[in-house]
RNA sequence: GGUCCCAUCGUCUAGUGGCCUAGGACGCUGGCCUCUCACGCCGGAAACACGGGUUCGAGUCCCGUUGGGAUCACCA
């Protein structure tokens, strides 16, 4: 029987969740949830400077509005300092790691230099063979690269990629001030873990061999290795805010189901023949490494916003009313606070449901079904309010008033009787009362705007049109 | 610049040597439905970057060119 498989996210806390870190966790995830492993999520906050707490509190919010829960952790590394320079130490004792004291800014004058000769940027081992430490000096620690030979990286996704390791920089560790570096760390976590596939953006595929080195220095097997494609920006930049939303949270505000961000960021890279919509479970069970592709993606705006309208068409009115409740008092369509008959909501979004692409367009929409005044846009009130349908409209407010049953098929019936009374089209009676109801020319269709409605608003709003004409 | 990765419609992609007259989706567009707007349905325009090989046969395999991306920190 094989090892239980683990895999992590491990985003460092110096910025929100965004796109490209989400579906980082998102393949992690959903490969875990695939194979029955585990999926942990650790911190990397080893660069004390930018990370901040806030940072890690807005990861986590990102990842629980997505869905993507895990099973150990959140684990940081913050915590775990000791671990890592004894893992160092080790390295110096053995002699696979070295003390260097060239400055922060010796090394920049050479890498200038190099970059001036057109030299590869690389540390040129002044310190690779001191004996005697230099006095006054706090210096880092370096591992030491081996000079020849390759190391080869077997990827899941990319296939085999060799690496000369003349090209690999003896790279710090050990920070002067004795804090330990990403490439320390991340090797150390991912061996004390016991991870078995690390699956991260392909950004991170030029560090693998210098990792590589480090678990062999260790003596601890190599796990497996995805790199996935990045995402870039319509500009086939890296994705960034120049491009728009980049944070995850952003899309909740702008009224997005983190169902239908998780379906379109999947099928950034992934694909299943030619099914676009899946089921959190089809996504899980169809997930595969050999169905993700090699080459970056352009992150698409519209075809997630249409991804959206398809998972609010599926979602019940009731999911919704819910969903939408924070809007409408983010919108100041009803109080903070503010009592509601969810019943009633449910079937004023159920008229909305197929019109609205996002839940934030939903909020708005419903401002003419909750409001006790309604506002009238010019254009709409010019063209359909007038001489023409003020008769109309007082027809039916007194048809209206005998109605047995104020429902859509009742309703039809009292339209249809007075459009034929005066011998005018149903457009013409339609539109008027559009316009009196919502203060727009677009709504759902008029009898269930009136039947949600009801008869007492139904009936003022009618009075109010017809004010209005005179 | 060195190293590494990548390359099918505008975009996401199907394609694993003959099933490809290159399929689907978003977007765009013509029409239908219709009380408006949507939804839905039917149709259209739209791609194998280029050049060499290999092969009876290449979008699919190999090489080169071009183009894009990533990375080269006492960041992660």
């Amino acid at each position: 029987m094989t090892d239980k498989i683990r895999v992590r996210f491990a985003p460092s806390p110096t910025g929100h969740l965004h796109i490209g870190g989400a579906r980082t966790a998102l393949f992690n995830w959903l490969f875990a949830r695939r194979s029955n492993g585990t999926f942990i999520l650790r911190i990397e906050d080893t660069d004390t400077t930018r990370s901040t707490d806030e940072y890690i509190e807005a990861i986590i919010e990102g990842m629980k509005w997505l869905g993507l829960d895990w099973d150990e952790g959140p684990f940081r590394q913050t915590d775990r300092f000791d671990i890592y320079r004894s893992y160092a130490d080790k390295l110096v004792k053995e002699g696979r790691a070295y003390y260097c004291y060239c400055s922060p800014e010796e090394l920049e004058t050479r890498r200038k230099e190099s970059m001036a000769q057109g030299r590869p940027l690389k540390y040129n081992g002044k310190c690779r063979d001191l004996k005697e430490p230099v006095p006054g000096i706090q210096p880092v620690v370096r591992f030491r690269m081996p000079v020849e030979g390759q190391t080869v990286v077997d990827d899941l996704i990319k296939g085999r990629v060799s690496f000369e390791n003349e090209q690999l920089d003896d790279l710090i560790i050990l920070r002067s001030d004795n804090t330990p570096t990403y490439n320390l760390t991340v090797v150390v976590d991912d061996v004390d873990m016991k991870i078995t596939h690390v699956i991260r953006g392909d950004d991170h595929l030029n560090n693998t061999p210098k990792q590589i080195q480090l678990y062999n220095a260790f003596g601890y097997p190599v796990p497996k290795f995805a790199h996935l494609p990045m995402i870039l920006g319509s500009d086939k930049a890296r994705l960034s805010k120049r491009h728009g939303a980049t944070s995850v949270m952003a899309y909740y505000e702008l009224g997005y189901l983190p169902e239908a961000l998780v379906n379109y960021l999947v099928r950034l890279g992934w694909s299943y023949g030619d099914q676009e919509v899946f089921t959190r479970d089809e996504l899980v069970e169809y997930f595969s490494f050999e169905n993700v592709g090699k080459a970056a993606a352009v992150f698409n705006p519209e075809k997630l916003l249409w991804l959206n309208s398809q998972y609010i068409i599926n979602s019940s009115p009731e999911r919704l009313a819910g969903l939408v409740m924070p809007f409408l008092e983010k919108g100041g369509i009803i109080e903070k606070g503010q009592g509601m008959d969810m019943r009633w909501l449910s079937r004023a979004v159920g008229t909305l449901r197929e019109r609205s692409k996002t839940l934030l367009e939903l909020a708005n929409s419903l401002r003419y079904f909750i409001a006790e005044e309604i506002e009238f846009i010019e254009k709409a009130k010019d063209k359909f309010l007038n001489e023409k349908s003020r008769d109309l409209l007082a027809a039916l407010k007194e048809a209206l008033a005998s109605v047995p049953e104020f429902s859509h098929d009742e309703l039809e019936k009292v339209f249809k009787s007075v459009v034929e009374k005066h011998g005018v089209k149903l457009k013409d009676l339609a539109q008027p009362v559009r316009v009196a109801m919502t203060g727009g020319t677009e709504s759902p269709g008029i009898f269930d705007v009136l039947e949600v409605l009801g008869k007492e608003k139904t009936i003022g709003r009618l009075e109010r049109a017809i004010k209005e004409i005179v």
